[in-house]
DNA sequence: CGGTTTTGACCCGCGC
DNA sequence: GCGCGGGTCAAAACCG
């Protein structure tokens, strides 16, 4: 049959063919073959040192981030022994205590598993582990387990999401204020409210791709600002608890828009929305550590932007300036670059949100820190269409 | 026709 | 307790 389609690939219009034209036909695709096994051989062997430089690098960078959070680790056990949530689980990335608190995970995951009585406690583990997003890396065993564990807690967590989504509206409406006010508010103790992550956006892409779909469900014009706010909620799952509120910083065209993001997605993001998950994951950790030392893994997410830490009507807040970047084309990216300003009451690790998008469009002079994603599902800004 | 947007009404937390 | 204002709901309109 191959033999058949080269001859005519070849001779489309002779008419007759011989043996020996076809013997030379087939010579020739065996050595062509042997070339393109050759290429793939050297491709594999190119795919596999790239492999070893990748991890040699992710070694290296993680080697360099683990004292800095270790120590902000410890700092934060010392002062909130309180609170029974590791907030490195939420990172799924080269934590220390990942590894070490496998065991733990496990009984807590088990426990989900078998117990359907949610009681406060428990609930505070599970915020934790109901990641909304993870990187996937498969040399790193730890991730890899921890990759297991959340699904295994979200896939409880979606059964009972599955089993409330059968109520009528109304009694979603009180499924969303019982349930995903702990889900939104991470359990928060009095006093503080979830954490959000806020992207300022430059004007031309006031609608950040964060690789989600999401429904619009509310404008309103605050007081304080004549520019309409836009609410908007993630529709990729029924249930999905994620928000996010888009405003304009100014009245004329080329202000930025500033983007601000709550909650943890219940179901699996794609690609494209996990790419910066990690770096707005450190991002809402730190809000739950509350750690200045911590802040040199964001420069290490956001090399080229600003980073700030406040907190407002008590919204822990992490702010990713994408409109000035923090960039000097011969330097390359230090700690140092990072603005960090803690307030008084400062955010409190019970907060145990973690939010997950990627980023479109960013100034910086390079796509290696944040990959630019295709917009596919945008979002807009009413009184812009 | 199903999904999304618009928009007025409503809810609820907060400050006084 | 009351009023204010931010956030959410939900019906109608819109759109592909």
């Amino acid at each position: 049959m191959i033999k058949e389609k080269i001859s005519s690939c070849v001779h489309p219009s002779d008419g007759v063919i011989t043996e020996s034209d076809k013997e030379v036909e087939l010579d020739a695709t065996k050595a062509k073959l042997e070339k393109v096994r050759e290429e793939n051989e050297k491709l594999k062997l190119l795919l596999s040192t790239v492999l070893t430089d990748y991890k040699s690098l992710q070694m290296h960078v993680s080697n360099v981030i683990r004292p800095q959070h270790e120590a902000s680790m410890e700092l934060d056990v010392n002062s909130h022994d309180d609170f029974g949530v590791d907030i490195s689980l939420r990172l799924g990335r080269s934590d220390v205590n990942v590894s070490k608190n496998v065991d733990e995970i496990d009984k807590i995951s088990l426990e989900r598993v078998s117990d359907d009585e949610i009681n406060e406690g428990s609930d505070k583990k599970r915020s934790a582990l109901g990641l909304g997003f993870r990187i996937q890396s498969c040399e790193d065993p730890c991730t890899d387990e921890t990759m297991k564990l959340d699904y295994l807690s979200k896939d409880v967590k979606n059964k009972n999401a599955e089993n409330k989504c059968i109520c009528l509206r109304k009694d979603v409406k009180s499924v969303r204020s019982d349930d995903q006010k702990e889900v939104l508010e991470g359990h928060a103790q009095p006093g503080l409210k979830k954490s959000r992550v806020c992207v300022k956006a430059p004007c031309e892409d006031p609608s950040i791709n964060d690789g989600c779909q999401w429904r619009k469900y509310g404008q309103k014009t605050a007081k304080t600002n004549p520019l309409p706010r836009a609410y908007y909620r993630c529709s990729m799952s029924s249930n999905c608890p994620v928000r996010k509120q888009v405003q304009r910083c100014g009245e004329d065209e080329t202000s930025a828009y500033m983007t601000t993001y709550e909650g943890t997605h219940d179901h699996p993001l794609p690609m494209e929305a996990t790419h910066m998950a990690a770096g707005t994951s450190a991002a809402a950790s730190l809000l739950q550590s509350g750690s200045s030392s911590s802040s040199a893994n964001l420069s290490y997410f956001f090399p080229y932007h600003n980073v700030s830490f406040s907190t407002t009507n008590s919204h822990p807040t992490v702010t990713l300036d994408l409109t000035r970047p923090n960039y000097d084309p011969d330097q390359i990216p230090t700690h140092s670059s990072l603005s960090f300003s803690s307030s008084s009451d400062r955010p409190s690790p019970s907060n145990s949100q973690t939010l997950s998008f990627s980023g479109s469009r960013s100034q910086a002079p390079s796509s290696k820190y944040l990959q630019i994603a295709p917009l596919s599902h945008q979002t807009k800004l009413s009184g812009q269409q």
